[in-house]
DNA sequence: ATCATAATTCGAAATATGCAGAAATATCGT
DNA sequence: ACGATATTTCTGCATATTTCGAATTATGAT
């Protein structure tokens, strides 16, 4: 992983370290209804809902909501679109790849400047990665 | 999931979250050696690094190191042993269940107080889950 | 006992974050 | 055009985080 790619993912991690935006994205997952058209003859994307919905599952101000909305956007983790008042969200399943990624162990090339030490310490054995 | 449990794995998000500790860890995933005596006859724990071999693969201050490693002991995400004047840092590969975990789907009981709403916005489908 | 080394803790500065209320924007129904 | 509704943006505030250098603690070597 280089720099850039370990910036990345520790965006996705910063926006699932909040225990609201966790609550957001499980609602989200768990509470969207998969058909696109519910009694009222309302149409939305399957598998999404409306900031107002997410809302109030939540007790916080909707202000609040949806900024935190807004960084689980711009992490790439959920996706939004506009219909008429309302906006929809869902989960977008892609985002998780990294994180998958990451737990299968992903050990390429290294970090910055591997183990390069001038001075101290025991050198860690020959058979050691680089 | 109920709430301790979102508030759990937020912590764990939480301390990935952080470019240096990301690189911590990938750091302690691929340079650790796998042989517990090294060339100098020292002993360490297998799969290890000490602070100051971890220490000097990123361009941060120790201290700071020794901030972020503490977080991550926090988080579960490692474990520390002391030997001597060495203390030896390995990745805690238990940790990342929860993540797994939640990355499949854990769809359980719903947050919260779940979908209730008395005002405005369409309500979900009846097919919803609830 | 003294010294050098490994690591943590402390203190301080800069920056980021979470939250909510008020104001602004957009859209629908009448 | 007007009022009601859905959502975002702005603003302010309290709190948390990141980072480093200096001081401190612990250990091993001489």
């Amino acid at each position: 992983m280089n720099t850039s790619q370990v910036e990345q993912l520790a965006l996705i991690f910063k926006a699932l370290g909040d225990p609201t935006r966790l609550r957001i994205l499980q609602t989200l997952r768990c509470c969207s209804p998969d058909v696109e058209i519910d009694e009222e003859g309302q149409c939305r994307p399957a598998g999404s809902l409306s900031v107002g919905e997410v809302c109030c599952g939540l007790d916080q101000a909707m202000s609040t909501v949806s900024h935190h909305l807004k960084e689980l956007r711009i992490a790439g983790l959920i996706r939004t679109e506009k219909r008429g008042r309302w906006i929809y969200c869902s989960v977008n399943p892609e985002a998780l790849e990294p994180i998958q990624a990451f737990l299968d162990g992903d050990c390429s090339p290294v970090p910055e400047n591997a183990l390069v030490r001038e001075t101290a310490a025991p050198e860690p054995a020959s058979t050691s990665v680089r």
